[in-house]
DNA sequence: TTCGGATTGGACTGTCAAGTCCAGTCTGGT
DNA sequence: ACCAGACTGGACTTGACAGTCCAATCCGAA
């Protein structure tokens, strides 16, 4: 992240490996509750690696950490955030998202809004790091919206960005309803009444 | 919590002091970031305190403060939260908190979701005890929805207890995404779409 | 007044985590 | 083969924190 990153491919694997295992700590036990001797014991690793790799220490590799997390619930929701673009599709991810949920048992929540959470207030860099994720995410249910709209199936007058954010508002707050009471009910109202919201945008019938 | 709280008044004052304190750590740098050692700086109390008045140590302080924080939540949204029962008691609750939080300049969140969202896989306990907060500030929201179709100002069909938690959720994600954006702009957009999609189900005209 | 329990002060222990340091090993290019 | 720099192992330092312990003080009821 801070421009010492050039390594030989032995390197390289390594430093993915920690990133890695760390993404996986601090999600199930959240970033204060992760030590850097968990991840050293986890990867099988040094001391001395974690700091030749991330000088920043701890901070840094949390940085690394928010930007893996990032593309793992990316790549998670793919390829249906590429082309939310359909009421069919809209429909789709909703459902996928409340499949996963089920199957982590409501446990975790989003693993990007938990770090949000957590390193706000805490770490004004990381901070940025994780506004900057939610906009990408943001900014492919807008692109699916804006498509939607373009081909007339949603009123000129739908701001798909402004629908886009509300309907990441209420996943997140969904998301961390489900986890708190350990029930998919929040996560499936929210995102219903999100969409419910949209559609209510949808061009003439229905 | 656990029965042995009878005490003398200034036993009172002293615990009460040390759980106020507390909530103000906890809310500013959350409870990882909390030592018991803060606490007792802040309030000037010893260490020995701390455990006389929770046995059960940090955790028991924490679920000392979680009910502390949900009753400051509350307190904070009256009288709007006691009768959320109009189109202009909801646009004022909406206002409320929207002016709450640029007051605070976008930071913090809401003091239970970041507890939930940090606490909620720690501590099975406190989990249990901030989805009953998280159930108690629904339960508000559902009274005047309820209320309000009662009144005939939303159709029969409407479902309070569905409408609240869609709200609820809404307000959650809206308050995370304007605590890492620090900007005011996810909550107005997340509250005004909650309250958009309640207004879908006005009786009637409209 | 006097006594017992409530309350308080603060030193002390054990554990754990971040970060430093240096000596040793590996690797790729010449 | 050889060497500079990348990489690795692991001991060590420093500090913080939860929790323990015991002696001292306060206070209300008898």
């Amino acid at each position: 992240m801070d421009g010492n990153e050039p390594m030989t491919s032995r390197g390289r694997r390594t430093r993915a490996r920690i990133v890695d295992a760390a993404a996986d700590l601090v999600f199930e036990r959240g970033a204060a509750g992760s030590s850097l001797d968990d991840v050293r014991a986890a990867t099988g690793t040094s001391k001395s690696q974690l700091f030749h790799y991330f000088p920043g220490g701890k901070r840094e590799l949390l940085a690394a950490v928010v930007a893996c997390q990032t593309e793992r619930v990316f790549d998670a929701q793919r390829p249906a955030l590429d082309k939310l673009d359909s009421w069919a599709a809209l429909r789709r991810w909703r459902n996928g998202v409340i499949a996963l949920q089920r199957q982590l048992h409501c446990a975790g929540g989003c693993p990007i809004g938990s770090m949000a959470d957590e390193l706000a207030e805490h770490d004004p860099h990381l901070r940025s790091l994780l506004a900057e994720s939610f906009a990408t995410w943001q900014s492919y249910i807008e692109r699916g919206l804006a498509a939607m709209r373009d081909r007339g199936e949603l009123r000129r007058d739908a701001d798909p960005a402004t629908l886009a954010l509300a309907t990441m508002a209420a996943l997140q707050g969904g998301l961390l309803l489900t986890k708190t009471t350990r029930t998919t009910r929040p996560i499936e109202v929210a995102l219903d009444a999100a969409l419910a919201h949209v559609r209510s945008f949808a061009a003439s019938s229905r």
